[in-house]
DNA sequence: CTGGGGATGGGGCCC
DNA sequence: TGGGCCCCATCCCCA
């Protein structure tokens, strides 16, 4: 009795059609490795035991790992997570669910990565039979795949950033449509004019190619497209039933987990949202002797860092249908089920989940998700741009007011205001303000001491930001400098 | 306790 | 594609 084991698709279902894949096999102590190529299986090496190289050796050994690991997953031995699908648990080990899926991956990392209790997540977005070939793929290698599961398939595992099943997904669909054409150009009686279910023309990915589904109608391939286009259908059911805005479809809370609370980004999100955000401000702000402050930083970065170079090119992009049926590209938050139209907002969308705070203001150590965050905060906060006496509320001019400095705040406060709460021995120039900014940048000399003192006056070798925000002593850090420097 | 205003965060979209 | 602006929601502080 072989052990068999596949890299890549072994078979593909009613497609008939075998993609490029590795096939190797210890028999009788022999080792097999075999290619896949169209319809054709090609025999690479079949190899004595004792002319077994390294790779023969490290491949049958992974195999051996593998089917351990899926052993004691059937078993339930050592499973130390469990996922609800459907009201049906998967059993599953953390570290497997952690190297295989980019989902996994930033649920465990954010999550109890230290703790040795059980982990467990729930969805609703996919059935049951969707995540168990997707499990079985992930301790197998093995994904079953069929014309009626591909879409499910390939919708969880975008959802779960698995981009080997992705790619499978996409290769199969390409190669199921290039046979249903070839199929019906063979059998011309079957090609029947429709052009009301014209495919998509637009499409950021390549897993449908409209040139090839042209005047094919009733075929296998728009049978799919037919499918796929229900899918869009009741994704714009959803969108439009439930919110007049796009974000609608957020009321159906994909994913429940114990530890994280996914947020979509409605009113009661944005709650959420602000909580953590609070929350995070307040280590950030409030005693940060007590945390790792750099650490934390870093390992928001780095966990940002490993979801930007891990999201595949299709993870995030859902077709939404226009009412004319053209098709809207958006791209979806792995982690949320908000849309945006350009790749850029996603990103920038992500910074929400990932926890990433790129810009650091000098002056108070106050981290921000936007540059223009910061700039805000800056000129608000630390240099007084607004002419408005903050005691009367009345506009103040050069002239008729002046900046308090307290700490590394500053205000404005009118003269008659100054006078009458003692201020005098805190005020500091009026001439600041914007133009000091300026000064410190470029370590003018200034009359008013404070400033010079002040410990986010930045020195003249000291780097600046490229962009445009480095005149109000905004820089953009790398993360891994401050920690070295810390150290 | 409550309302107002400042500070902040996030989305859409233009340049 | 990134920067920047505008708008809106929410939180928090203070009177």
């Amino acid at each position: 009795m072989g052990v068999w084991v596949t890299q890549g698709i072994p078979e593909l279902g009613d497609a008939k059609y075998f993609l490029n894949v590795r096939v190797f096999c210890v028999l009788d102590g022999r080792f097999a490795l075999k290619r896949h190529s169209g319809a054709d299986a090609a025999e690479l090496a079949i190899r004595p035991v004792e002319k077994w190289t390294s790779a023969d050796m490290s491949a049958v050994h992974q195999s051996g790992l593998l089917k351990q690991l899926d052993l004691q997953r059937k078993q339930e031995l050592f499973c130390d997570c469990s996922v609800l699908v459907e009201g049906q648990v998967f059993h599953a080990h953390r570290n497997v669910l952690y190297g295989s899926s980019g989902y996994f991956k930033m649920l465990l990392s954010q999550g109890a990565k230290d703790s040795l209790e059980s982990v467990s997540a729930s969805f609703d977005v996919f059935n049951a039979d969707v995540f168990a070939i997707i499990l079985d793929f992930i301790y197998s290698g093995q994904l079953e795949l069929n014309s009626s599961n591909v879409i499910e398939v390939m919708s969880a595992a975008s959802y779960l950033q698995i981009t080997n099943v992705i790619s499978y997904c996409r290769a199969f669909i390409k190669s199921f449509l290039e046979i249903s054409i070839k199929e019906d150009h063979e059998n011309p009686y079957s090609c029947l004019s429709n052009n009301s279910t014209s495919p998509p023309q637009d499409s950021n990915d390549d897993t449908i190619e409209p040139s090839s589904m042209c005047d094919v109608s009733m075929s296998s391939q728009n049978r799919l497209w037919d499918k796929l286009k229900n899918e869009q259908e009741e994704l714009q059911e959803e969108l439009s039933g439930s919110s007049p805005q796009p974000s609608g479809l957020q009321q159906n809370s994909p994913t429940k987990l114990e530890d994280e609370e996914y947020s979509s980004p409605t009113v009661s999100s944005r709650r959420r949202g602000n909580r953590r955000r609070t929350a995070t401000n307040r280590l950030l702000t409030e005693d940060t002797s007590l945390i790792d402050l750099q650490g934390l930083v870093s390992h928001c970065s780095q966990k940002a860092d490993e979801l930007y170079a891990n999201l595949p090119s299709i993870v995030g992009v859902v077709g939404v249908f226009n009412k004319d049926c053209s098709p809207s590209m958006r791209y979806k938050c792995p982690f949320c089920m908000h849309t945006v139209k350009r790749k850029a907002d996603l990103k920038r969308h992500l910074r929400c989940h990932t926890g990433e705070r790129p810009y650091p203001c000098q002056a108070c150590s106050k981290r921000f998700t936007r540059l223009e965050h910061l700039r805000s905060h800056f000129e608000t906060i630390h240099q007084a741009s607004k002419l408005v006496c903050r005691k009367c509320k009345r506009h103040v001019t050069e002239v008729n007011g002046r900046v308090v400095s307290e700490g590394t705040r500053k205000y404005r406060l009118c003269d008659a205001c100054i006078q009458e709460s003692g201020y005098g021995d805190i005020i500091s120039d009026g001439t600041e303000g914007n133009d000091n900014k300026e000064g410190l940048m470029l370590g003018v000399e200034e009359d008013v001491t404070a400033d010079k003192q002040a410990p986010w006056v930045m020195d003249e070798d000291e780097d600046l930001a490229e962009d445009s925000g480095a005149d109000l002593i905004i820089q953009e850090v790398d993360d891994s400098d401050e920690e070295a420097t810390q150290k």
